[in-house]
DNA sequence: AACGCTCGCAACCGCACTTTA
DNA sequence: GTAAAGTGCGGTTGCGAGCGT
């Protein structure tokens, strides 16, 4: 059984977009959205653009919520961070950092943070990246952690963002994160140790529904599973409460 | 000024997965 | 249960801008 064509492939418009395009294509989304099917959108828009090409303009250039260029120390981290920890889901990893498209991570890895890395790696990076912390069990692979006011980078963080899913010692840690919709202004004291269980179920609210799951895939130490409840010991909420903090 | 090279980015391709009939 | 349709995603390509010679 063959594939049939998304479109037929003779009859519509390829190549860059025209400004006018991508006026019909804003105002017609803005307007009516989606639908639900990209397929016939174009149609009912007055384009003559296949399905897939209208969602990929949109998504990765016109939506309005979109940040183009102008990486960050924040957002170079997250993405290496990702990167080693999960590969090149860009998708994923774009979706931790707000207004970026899996494009724009894809592109900037590949033209620029790649390089990067590797001048760092062999010692010729001019302006080598100075990290949060050092002690990770990939220290040959560094990357910086940016800094959280008043609230400590945990080694064992380090050790989640930094080592292969291979290193597991515990049982699955997966955990549902939340993508904030909107730059949110964090303060440490909201994730103190006494309303850890609060902060953790307004996470958990947040997300249900939303689709955002994480399977991070990496265990979960035991002992640290164990000292949850128990003081100052960094149980799975800490975690998330903290990668919460961090990835906002 | 002209040419060639490099780099960054937008867009396309094709596959895998999910949903629908 | 199955095939077709629709969607999402990672990899790749092509083009234009910038730069050096």
């Amino acid at each position: 059984m063959g594939r049939a064509p998304c479109c037929d492939k003779a009859s519509v418009k390829r190549g860059p977009w025209s400004p006018d395009e991508d006026k019909t294509l804003c105002n017609f989304i803005l307007t009516y959205g989606t639908g639900g099917n990209w397929i016939t959108l174009p149609k009912k828009a007055g384009l003559k653009r296949c399905g897939k090409s209208c969602r990929l303009r949109w998504l990765n250039y016109l939506r309005p919520d979109i940040r183009h260029g102008g990486f960050t120390e924040d957002e170079d981290a997250v993405i290496c961070g990702l990167y080693k920890e999960i590969g090149s889901r860009w998708s994923f990893i774009a979706s931790h950092l707000q207004g970026r498209t899996d494009n724009d991570v894809k592109n900037y890895w590949n033209t620029r943070l790649k390089k990067k890395l590797l001048h760092s790696e062999k010692g010729t990076d001019r302006n080598p990246k100075k990290t949060g912390s050092t002690s990770g069990p990939n220290a040959d692979f560094e990357f910086p952690l940016p800094a959280c006011p008043g609230f400590p980078v945990h080694d064992n963080l380090l050790a989640l963002l930094t080592s292969p899913a291979g290193n597991n010692t515990g049982e699955s840690f997966v955990q549902e994160f939340p993508v904030p919709s909107t730059n949110t202004t964090c303060s440490s004291s909201s994730y103190s140790s006494s309303n850890t269980t609060n902060a953790s179920s307004s996470v958990s609210s947040m997300v249900e529904g939303s689709g955002n799951q994480l399977d991070y895939g990496f265990g979960f130490p035991e002992d640290e599973a164990a000292a949850a409840g128990g003081g100052g010991g960094w149980n799975q909420d800490n975690y998330v409460n903290y990668f919460s903090y961090y990835i906002c």
